[in-house]
DNA sequence: TGCCATTCTGGTATACAGGT
DNA sequence: ACCTGTATACCAGAATGGCA
């Protein structure tokens, strides 16, 4: 911390306040449960009526798996749009007829979970009847596709999924629990906890930052080398792909501290879709992007273009391979690159250099490279997108 | 019959736990 | 040291169904 001057620490000050006043706060609507068990219950009635109509019973819920009901809104994320195609399940249908079976069957086991206050994981859910819902995926999509249809978060359903996030840092908070816990005084990282709304009274010393580190491997080594006690700052990783918990954590963070959110991630295109998926939203859960977008999130690296002004040597980088290609394509169709145009230019980049590289490969120049000279830069010249 | 949309399966990636 | 199973999420392509 000493290394760096004064003038450092109140640009990110400054960050920390542009940030605040660019970037709205999302305080979630509370629902009462009272309200979540009647719309269940509507579902139920309606079903009922379609019966006695003589009519097939049938579900309709908003679509979460096309772009063509996806919008990006700049300083929010990926969100549903107000009128989305529909998916209708029916009991006729005899492509669908197993969903709605389903579907009823784990609307109950919901209406139950919530009527008696108790939470459960998907898994707990699966292996209720693992003969009936057959894998464990079936089960994730239709809870999800209930949370959309009933139009809370699926946490609020009283439905939890593992957390895989860790975070480690200057960090205190109260934990569901009421246990408060202070994240610096764990070498390896802590577990975001599972209900992650109940945390409250998060706290900092000194955290200046976030840092946002995709895998695992990185985010351990930076805290062996003791990058959070020269730096005062928070991170975390989601381990690969992030789960719901930790994005809604790292927006709590921010919520409370109002200090910078950088994300450091590979130069690959799965790296940047991670990045993606941080920043504005993932599709799948476009339909709760208040709570899970981090808009504010600065992406400091590893760039593609960094891979040829670092001169980073071959052996340490790979060339993109179909699916690699195929997914930078995918990328580029979705709605938020013509708002970046920066974003679009690395994948350009990437895709003409034909180069790809982890995280792992800058410290080809120095065990310490990552933690002493890269991330520190990048803030200091505010060399982020 | 062919097209489009939807649904399902299996693949990608990340990482950990536990058994052989 | 490897394999299986667990978790998260996303996507490509096959299979299926409705409709002109």
């Amino acid at each position: 911390m000493n290394t760096f001057p004064k003038t450092f620490w109140d640009k990110l000050d400054d960050l920390a306040q542009n940030d605040v006043e660019t970037y709205s706060k999302f305080e979630q609507p509370d629902i009462p449960r009272d309200e979540i068990l009647s719309r269940i219950e509507d579902e139920v009635v309606d079903l009922v009526h379609q019966i006695s109509n003589g009519d097939s019973p049938w579900l309709q819920f908003r679509n979460r798996s096309s772009w063509k009901n996806a919008m990006y809104l700049p300083n929010v994320g990926l969100k549903l749009i107000e009128d989305p195609n529909l998916t209708t399940i029916s009991f006729g249908n005899e492509g669908s007829v197993n969903k709605f079976g389903l579907t009823v069957k784990l609307l109950s086991m919901i209406y139950k979970l919530i009527q008696s206050g108790q939470v459960a994981t998907k898994r707990d859910l699966y292996y209720e009847e693992p003969n009936l819902f057959s894998s464990q995926s079936i089960v994730d999509h239709i809870v999800d596709d209930i949370s959309c249809m009933i139009c809370v978060p699926r946490r609020w359903l009283n439905v939890v999924a593992t957390s895989k996030g860790l975070v480690a840092g200057d960090l205190q908070f109260v934990d569901p629990d009421g246990q408060t816990v202070d994240c610096s005084l764990n070498q390896s990282g802590l577990v975001v906890p599972v209900l992650v709304d109940n945390v409250s009274n998060i706290k900092t010393q000194h955290a200046k930052f976030v840092l946002v580190i995709e895998k695992d491997a990185t985010f351990q080594r930076l805290l062996d080398q003791g990058f959070t006690t020269n730096m005062p700052c928070i991170l975390v990783t989601g381990k690969g792909v992030p789960d719901v918990n930790t994005r809604i954590l790292i927006r709590k963070i921010w919520n409370e501290l109002e200090i910078p959110v950088f994300g450091l991630m590979d130069a690959d295109p799965h790296g940047i879709e991670i990045m993606c998926v941080y920043r504005f939203g993932s599709l799948s859960q476009s339909h709760d992007v208040h709570s899970l977008a981090l808009p504010f999130m600065k992406w400091i690296g590893v760039f593609p273009s960094d891979i040829t002004r670092l001169r980073l040597p071959d052996d340490v980088t790979l060339p993109l391979s179909d699916k690699d290609k195929s997914k930078c394509r995918d990328i580029f169709a979705r709605p938020y690159i013509e708002y970046h145009a920066r974003l679009a230019e690395e994948l350009h980049n990437m895709l003409r250099c034909d180069r790809k590289a982890e995280i792992q490969a800058l410290m080809r120049f120095s065990p310490n490279y990552l933690a002493q000279v890269f991330i520190p830069s990048k803030i200091k010249n505010a060399n982020w997108i």
